[in-house]
DNA sequence: AGTAAATATATACTCAGTATATATTTACTC
DNA sequence: GAGTAAATATATACTGAGTATATATTTACT
């Protein structure tokens, strides 16, 4: 997605070392999405080229701090107030399908059939971590939860539609 | 998305050269996703490397001619039938939400703000879209539209919610 | 005849992300 | 205390997707 931008996030509440970056960003998004750990290096040679971060140094167990510049600053509040485009072919699955079209009306119900079954699967999951959170537990998150639950309710509503018309 | 994988179903259906590629591609998305040409043939020459496409000569007018292979068709078939995982990461705005608490508080009501406003522009949009088509009209692009405008009233009720739960 | 737009291809380059190598420290167990 | 598995920590070569740009030809228009 844009892990340099999250990055920068981390960043903004002080200074860390790459390590730290990755357990960071890990424990922002709950262990859903582990982070390779050379790009995080990566990244962050490519933000200190663009002048995003520097390296004024290094702690006491000699892991060297990036800080974020207010060039760094800058482009994070730019991006995240950047409103998030939706283009109609953003979501992969419509882009399948467009193209399941030039191939062969065969296996469309197939198709839609085997991603009807992985929503579902999604819901559950997402139904069971949502009872399993306590008022303790990151609020954000849990809005998250909420919106992907809509979204996928969503899925289902089209899937139906578009299965019965595929008849 | 995946260039690559329509660049195979459009010469499932006959063999083409590169601009032809490049105009199918653009015909099937109706003109919303200009296509790069350079993509085009640099994704070609990853496709012929992998034997998934092949050239065994050009046309009339000299154009290089390029035909799926039968390991091509079963790479395409695979990713059709592989379903689209929803994982909470892939929305880019949610990733953005999840940074923003790392931030700071102050522009989360400003976030949403500008994110509605673009989901309402976008819905209008795709509604004056439905309208225009006619039945003689690409019959899936009008499914797609309908599924799009599920989606953006998902995202319009979830900022709502949320837009509350920040006050 | 002149020229703007469309057709057609090629290639060097950037950026994001992966695989892999490697060294050190911590925690565990026999 | 020796041995070792897991966690911590960083670096780098590489791949794949996509962009920018160069260039040549043909078609359409004035």
């Amino acid at each position: 997605m844009s892990v340099k931008h999250s990055l920068l996030a981390l960043l903004y509440e002080k200074p860390r070392h790459g390590y730290e970056l990755k357990t960071g960003f890990e424990e922002m998004v709950q262990g859903m999405w582990p982070l390779n750990a050379g790009q995080v290096y990566t990244t962050l040679d490519r933000l200190e080229r663009d002048r995003l971060v520097e390296t004024p140094g290094h702690d006491k167990k000699d892991r060297k701090l990036y800080t974020i510049t207010d060039a760094g600053k800058e482009e994070l509040w730019d991006w995240l107030e950047q409103p998030v485009g939706r283009s109609l072919f953003k979501d992969e699955f419509y882009f399948k399908f467009l193209c399941a079209n030039h191939v062969s009306y065969e296996n469309k119900q197939v198709m839609i059939r085997n991603q009807k079954e992985t929503i579902i699967k999604d819901i559950l999951h997402l139904t069971h971590l949502k009872k399993q959170m306590t008022s303790s537990h990151n609020v954000t998150m849990k809005m998250l939860i909420e919106g992907a639950l809509l979204h996928l309710e969503a899925d289902v509503k089209w899937l139906d539609m578009i299965a019965e018309m595929n008849n």
